[in-house]
DNA sequence: AAGGACGATGTTCACGGTAACATTCCTTGC
DNA sequence: GCAAGGAATGTTACCGTGAACATCGTCCTT
């Protein structure tokens, strides 16, 4: 093991260039009524010996960390590894340390990575969750430090930065509505999801809305198989499908064509999400955009602000956008 | 700021058990020779208190961080990312710390990025290079510390983990060539990756193999957009096409049917990676299957070992696998 | 010219652990 | 019954930094 080779110290640099270490710190740390020369010499020893400070030493002198817990879902979709990357971007650029976990949704594996950046002194969190237990366990280990939320839609006040999800899901149903299809039918992601329970209200409060039949909700994971798997169960009588993202949109056209069943001509289909992949489906999906990167980018201003007990901005649902392509058709375009 | 809530300490633990705070440590370091009682006593008293220890005081007295940089490329595609998360599993289960950093491709933000990482004195690396670019900043910023290679083909030797590209190449080209193909296209990754050119390589050493004439490359950037843009590219006289990607595979079929011509009765085509889409692609790809997780637990196990001085495990590239699906026809399958 | 104020820098201590060494306590053998 | 030795535990000295306070010199004021 014995890995012993310490680098230069404070104390070395400040032999070198003939001040005391207190000297040293004040300069690292852009103090200013330092003479310039002083500043020089000091700069210049710390340039001869590739002098680099201790975090270490200094979180223990301060007590601060600058670390900043990030748990991110085990199984990284498009939209959570795209938030994932603005935050680990954003929080560098706020000089914060971004420590990332990857969770599965078992209880264990939640309480082990929450353990994990806990023992690691973070000073926040910011948690993507992707299912109601994260926030379980979470609020069972008696969470001490500021924390925001991502993906959960506003379940958790100020705290909570998402996207609209209700909003979002409007925007397709409104869109299938207009193309004059009243059967409309929902591939719901799992049960756990909060953003699948909110696309799932969004769809069953608008049919009550509009005064239209609700079909049996097909459920699915997320993965192009389960949309694939899902086309089995869908109402014979559906004329549009609102799947609740792209990859199982994907999965259930697919089993629609295998069916001999044309999209859209036979059956239209909405994603959400507009993963990169959607303008290249065959057809091209009709789908709801959102701006992952923004999120993200919101929740670390979020939690800098807190941490500097400055104001903090506004966590209002950003809105999405409606991307048209071709994976919907007027209803009855098939007989024409 | 003012953030000075420090938790209890060890001497807290040590006052409230009624021993001295070393033998704290001791019971907390898995000493052996504490009798049980006394052990019992300590364990209680960290439990009454709530007591976690502090890393940063740990780290400054032994010298040691156990933290693991990972430098992984910014856009995320499906393969890097799947190794990224098996990465970070591993590293956590072998009690390191992994510090994961997103890099694009420009020189500054690699800098930043290494510069970042010996900033928090990691004492190993991951690099998954998206381009020839990192490693040369790596080389020329002096690094110190083991370093394991992810997506570099071999280019390290034996700290290379990676998967045979080569050997992927020549399975689906095999496929192609054995289906009566021979005027085979190849689209390419960019022109930086490392990944990309051993793809590009294994397809004119194929070809000069077979004694086939090799087509113009057209290059993509991994993107699905960069498929569809591509296919404006292929030889009119091309039967088949092999895309370095499954997304750009996408693409490429999306623009292929655009333009009336069908896959594979007209144009056959193969990907690499098998992403989860590919199954449902319409028609469904053939592609080779890359085992991204086992490269990741493979480059973790390399640095482990090498850490702790034990006999590092061997770094011969991993075997991929073809899989068959329904994007290849026999040549001439339109004309029957 | 003396005193005060302030700017620049130095000194000391604390942060919370671990390592090395010191001490105490018990057991064991004679 | 006592010495010896090992097991269990305590004491002390760091690790490298930042904060608080001390000191020194200089310039300004009166």
């Amino acid at each position: 093991m014995g890995r012993g080779a310490r680098g230069p110290s404070m104390h070395d640099v400040a032999a070198l260039a003939h001040v005391s270490h207190q000297t040293v710190s004040r300069v690292l740390n852009g103090f200013e009524g330092i003479r310039p020369d002083t500043r020089q010499r000091v700069l210049d020893a710390i340039d001869e010996l590739g002098y680099r400070r201790n975090l270490a030493a200094r979180s223990l002198a301060t007590g601060r960390t600058g670390v900043v817990g990030v748990i991110a879902p085990d199984n990284p979709t498009f939209g959570a590894t795209s938030s994932l990357y603005a935050v680990e971007h954003a929080l560098r650029d706020a000089g914060l340390q971004p420590l990332i976990t990857a969770t599965a949704s078992r209880r264990s594996s939640i309480e082990a990575a929450l353990e994990f950046l806990h023992g690691r002194s973070v000073e926040a969190l910011v948690i993507m969750a992707p299912s109601r237990k994260v926030l379980e366990v979470h609020d069972s280990m008696g969470a001490e430090v500021p924390t925001a939320y991502l993906l959960t839609g506003e379940e958790r006040g100020r705290w909570s930065v998402s996207v609209d999800q209700q909003g979002g899901a409007d925007l397709v149903l409104e869109h299938l509505y207009a193309q004059g299809h009243r059967r409309i039918q929902h591939v719901r992601g799992p049960l756990d999801s909060i953003e699948a329970q909110l696309r799932a209200d969004a769809y069953t409060r608008f049919m009550a809305r509009h005064g239209l039949a609700r079909l049996r909700m097909a459920e699915g994971d997320w993965s192009p198989q389960s949309g694939f798997e899902a086309y089995r169960r869908i109402d014979p009588t559906a004329t549009a499908v609102f799947c609740a993202n792209d990859q199982m949109a994907m999965g259930l056209i697919h089993a629609a064509s295998d069916a001999g069943m044309k999209v859209p001509e036979d059956l239209s289909v909405v994603g959400f999400d507009d993963i990169p992949e959607s303008a290249h489906m065959l057809p091209p999906l009709t789908t709801v955009k959102q701006d992952f990167r923004a999120v993200g980018m919101l929740a670390v201003a979020l939690l800098e602000a807190t941490l500097a007990g400055t104001e903090p901005p506004s966590t209002e649902p950003l809105e999405p956008e409606l991307v048209l392509r071709s994976s919907v058709a007027p209803v009855g375009a098939a007989a024409r």
